[in-house]
DNA sequence: AGCTAAATGCTAACGATGTTAATATATCAC
DNA sequence: GTGATATATTAACATCGTTAGCATTTAGCT
């Protein structure tokens, strides 16, 4: 379903106005410059110098497009390292999989969010997610279990970054710098009633300090070292 | 900014047409009967016998709604046992927050996707978060440690219902049992190319099985025991 | 070359959404 | 009662995704 449609291009090299891999290139350089919510059918058709309805003819509706965006993206992540051995710890496969997927992600303006928001349908994605599972199983895992902590891997990432992303957002839209949203954050916890919140207020510095790695190391962390008691014994 | 402004009632006792608690109430309602997506001011108004504008003289935007939405359930969580001890394992405590805040998630149509668009503003929500934070200090963690942790156990368990409930939305828009939409999910995983995606195929049992719990217990795991190794010795 | 049929683009419009301005009406304080 | 305030209604605006109908270009065939 997801698969274009084989079509012989020897007799129609001139003159192709649009194309699904033009209209989806176009997609992500807009999604770049406005983000999600500015992503419009209107406004990618006047990117492309064509009108809104023309797109239909090229894709079913905007679900679809979304997903062929999401795939995109997800093809520009590097190729996991299923190899584990006495030289590569597992652990450290995960971890390195973890910050490059994110670095993808952060690469392009909402990118975890719509890759949050959209079915894992298109193949480039899927050929990561069985990455994945590969390193996973030969790293000790039971299908299963390998299979489970995927989904939550997959989650962790995808929607941390799309939460650190939706910070950043946030800053845009109301025209302030990202340290100035974080610091009105900060305030705003301090000034909550000391007596019903204590921690609230004497942490508030810990809730909203902008250290993003920080943050994402430790859930990677907690991720990795939960997931070594689920290990079967090596062979 | 999000706290109710105080306002002399007692002499208005009678003829109140609308109020902010109104709206709310009828909101949640219409949340459980057509999902988030149907949850519109239109649809709203017309629920409570009014007309779409009148809604924003208690509301400043539907934004707000939903935060004062969220808030609402929020307020169903049960209250966080904070006391840990040797009969009460702080994991035990953990897991059974979890697995409540699960429940009351589900008992809402949409409800984790809601706390999941919106943000923790509102003061019933923040509760939660500051009795979670007491549990996780209590327990022995650092107060940086116990705001990381707070962060990721929140996150896990929002998104994983959210993701849960999406998939039950998704069988009731096109129109089959949600056993059906796995069968079609199963199939669609083993009908992918065997040579590239060998894992895929073979585990697509496990992919989509539909044992939500087994799935999320999973992932409490992973959380619960990667954060055994940031705790302190008690004193 | 010329005909037929399919592919592709355009114009116009539909229905829905969040939101606002202007207007009318009910309620309250005195 | 009267003026002031609070609240609801009507009407509309700007967008959005999407579809129908029509025009035009292109491909395939004889």
């Amino acid at each position: 379903m997801s698969i274009v449609p084989y079509r012989d291009t020897r007799k129609r090299r001139e003159r192709k106005q649009l194309d699904r891999q033009q209209i989806v290139k176009g997609a992500l350089a807009l999604l770049d410059e406005v983000g999600l919510d500015g992503l419009t059918m209107r406004s990618l058709a006047e990117k492309l110098g064509v009108q809104a309805a023309s797109l239909y003819r090229h894709v079913r509706d905007k679900q679809e497009l979304l997903i062929l965006l999401a795939d995109e993206i997800s093809a520009a992540l590097p190729p996991v390292e299923t190899q584990v051995g006495d030289d590569r710890d597992w652990k450290e496969a995960l971890g390195d999989m973890a910050r490059s997927y994110r670095q993808v992600l952060l690469s392009h303006r909402d990118g975890a969010r719509l890759l949050s928001e959209t079915w894992p349908a298109g193949p480039e994605r899927l050929l990561r997610i069985e990455a994945l599972l590969e390193l996973l199983i030969a790293a000790g895992f039971s299908p299963q279990d390998a299979v489970r902590a995927s989904y939550h891997f997959n989650n962790l990432v995808t929607e941390f970054v799309a939460d650190e992303a939706r910070m950043a957002t946030a800053a845009d839209v109301a025209g302030a710098t990202q340290s100035e949203l974080i610091e009105g954050a900060r305030e705003q916890y301090k000034a909550l009633p000391e007596a019903e919140f204590p921690n609230l207020t004497r942490y508030a510095d810990y809730m909203v300090n902008g250290d993003s790695d920080a943050l994402f190391q430790f859930g990677l962390d907690l991720c990795i070292n939960g997931l070594e008691s689920f290990r079967r014994p090596a062979p």
